[in-house]
RNA sequence: GGGCCGCUAGCUCAAUUGGUUAGAGCAACGGACUCUUAAUCCGUAGGUUCGGGGUUCGAUUCCCUGGCGGCUCACCA
């Protein structure tokens, strides 16, 4: 039977109901109980009334009675509907029901000989009717692109999914109260920028017609929350959408969400430390233990992280010493030796991030800082004293994946302005990843910036860990695909 | 964007080397059934096999092309 003829079905019962003046989409229905909470109080609710409304995910009719199950927010109960409570009306209302319907039913908890906590229906009331069948009970909707695309069926079927976007909110709300217990003002800057930065990224573009001006959306909000700290704000977070125009894979959406959190007078130094402290504190409330599974391996997060710096990670897994390698083509050889391939351009910074990438990352699962990234790099961060060419910025990894970004900020303006005079030199050259000049940004620090630390964690990375999956998808509800044409 | 894999009834899945009229369970419809648990039993109906083209006496199956998805590589830091 075609989806049209069983729509059909459901829309001739929904004639019929209005000719018998039954109103299938009532305004309201005041519920005293949620299924939980009934099948968590049995002792007090025992034999007393209650109203509970949900979805009819089960049906055992047989005849003059029947048990069934609804789910509402909180959980699954039985119902059992009988002649004898309801009515010859009523029970005939009730088998014309579909799988689907929303209902309330009201009366008494008890529980059958095989001890399930049931709800003796008294009464019903017809809340919202289903035009469409709910995907199959057993084995519920295991497609993916339909679960991606229609995921209130992927919400309504699977659990599973459901508890995972319930962890995702509660570890937003940790981290959101996390910070401003320790002081952060959470605040909101543009995610529609003339000027765009704050990371390498292509961005979306967009268009205001009363301003008659291009605008793009925002690849992070590093550069506002900045100006925030020289307006004299001592800690700030954003935590919110950040939109990159790039490819899409189990690791990256084109929207997704960042936490960006900046704190005057202090460095990278302090910023570890309030990573560590928030991840952990985070895997501590989430999971309650600070050992958890991730797909293959099992993640400890026992503070003190791993730290080791950017030059020594890629010495002890590539094996080269990069310090001890001045020129470039000589480093260029050395990559090369280790199996990087390399091309012709690539300056000697970028062949080193080249060998970290192939041949570190991988390697790097259990939570580990990298530290002393290059400059050349990292034009928003702050050099690192003593060496010329590397500056204080750490990343965090785990399992294998860059879940963060943080470092000592750039507040020197002069520095400033010549490392975007780079980054202009470097799209000039057709690296359209690099960043556009803010001449605001480098006004801005000229009023003069305090010695600040910055920190950035990707959050549905996080999110990742937390409900142990291989895929950003499963931790965005909306993920991005590509259009489909109905009908 | 490249490579590999997938797409069959509303859902979950079958269909022999290319061979009758593309099957089953659930859902639906009709009937029986007043403590069921994926309720059960009897019966009925339901298909653009992702779209288009080709090869063939014959295509779900083979070829070409397009669409969408998954994984992966690239881009991404």
């Amino acid at each position: 039977m075609s989806d049209l003829d069983l729509r059909k079905i459901r829309v001739e019962k929904l004639e019929q109901l209005k000719k018998e003046n039954i109103d299938p989409y009532p305004n309201i229905y005041k519920a005293t109980h949620e299924a939980k909470t009934v099948t968590d109080n049995f002792s007090d609710l025992e034999n007393k009334k209650v109203k509970v409304a949900g979805r009819l995910m089960l049906m055992r009719m047989q005849g003059k009675a029947g048990f069934c199950h609804i789910k509402d927010s909180t959980g699954m109960i039985q119902i059992y509907v009988r002649l004898d409570f309801v009515g010859e009306e009523k029970l005939k209302l009730f088998k014309t029901l579909d799988m689907g319907d929303i209902i309330g039913v009201e009366g008494e908890v008890f529980k059958t000989r095989t001890e399930e906590i049931t709800i003796k229906v008294l009464d019903f009331q017809l809340l919202s009717k289903s035009l469409l069948p709910l995907p199959e009970k057993w084995h519920g909707l295991s497609d993916i692109e339909a679960r991606y695309r229609q995921r209130y069926l992927d919400l309504i079927m699977n659990d599973d999914i459901k508890e995972s976007f319930k962890i995702r909110s509660r570890a937003v709300q940790f981290m959101r109260n996390f910070l401003q217990e320790k002081g952060f003002l959470e605040v909101e800057t543009p995610m529609m920028q003339s000027v765009y930065g704050g990371a390498y990224a292509e961005p979306f573009m967009t268009h205001h017609n009363a301003l008659d001006m291009d605008l793009y959306l925002r690849i992070a909000p590093e550069l506002y929350l900045k100006r925030l700290i020289v307006g004299g704000f001592g800690k700030v977070f954003e935590l919110n959408r950040n939109f990159r125009n790039e490819g899409i894979s189990t690791r990256h959406n084109p929207e997704f969400t960042m936490l960006e959190l900046y704190q005057a007078y202090a460095d990278y130094n302090d910023m570890m430390e309030i990573c560590e402290d928030l991840i952990c504190s985070l895997v501590k409330e989430v999971k309650g233990s600070l050992k958890i599974d991730y797909q293959d391996v099992t993640l400890d997060f026992k503070r003190p992280w791993k730290r080791i710096t950017f030059l020594d990670a890629v010495k002890e897994y590539c094996g080269v010493d990069f310090s001890k390698i001045e020129k470039t083509p000589d480093v260029k050889k050395a990559a090369e030796k280790a199996g990087v391939k390399v091309s012709a351009k690539m300056t000697k910074w970028e062949i080193i991030n080249e060998v970290f990438e192939e041949k570190v990352e991988e390697n790097l699962i259990q939570p580990t800082f990298i530290l002393d990234y290059p400059k050349e790099l990292s034009p928003l961060a702050k050099g690192k004293p003593g060496n010329s060419e590397l500056v204080e910025r750490f990343e965090p990894y785990i399992a294998g994946r860059e879940v963060g970004n943080a470092f000592s900020e750039l507040n020197d303006p002069v520095e400033q302005k010549l490392r975007f005079e780079e980054q202009v030199k470097k799209r000039k050259e057709g690296n359209m990843e690099a960043h556009p000049m803010d001449h605001d940004f480098v006004t801005a620090l000229e009023y003069g910036m305090p010695p600040t630390g910055g920190l950035g964690i990707g959050v549905d990375r996080i999110i990742m860990i937390l409900v142990n999956t291989a895929s950003i998808r499963d931790t965005i509800l909306f993920p991005q695909l590509r259009r489909k044409d109905d009908k």
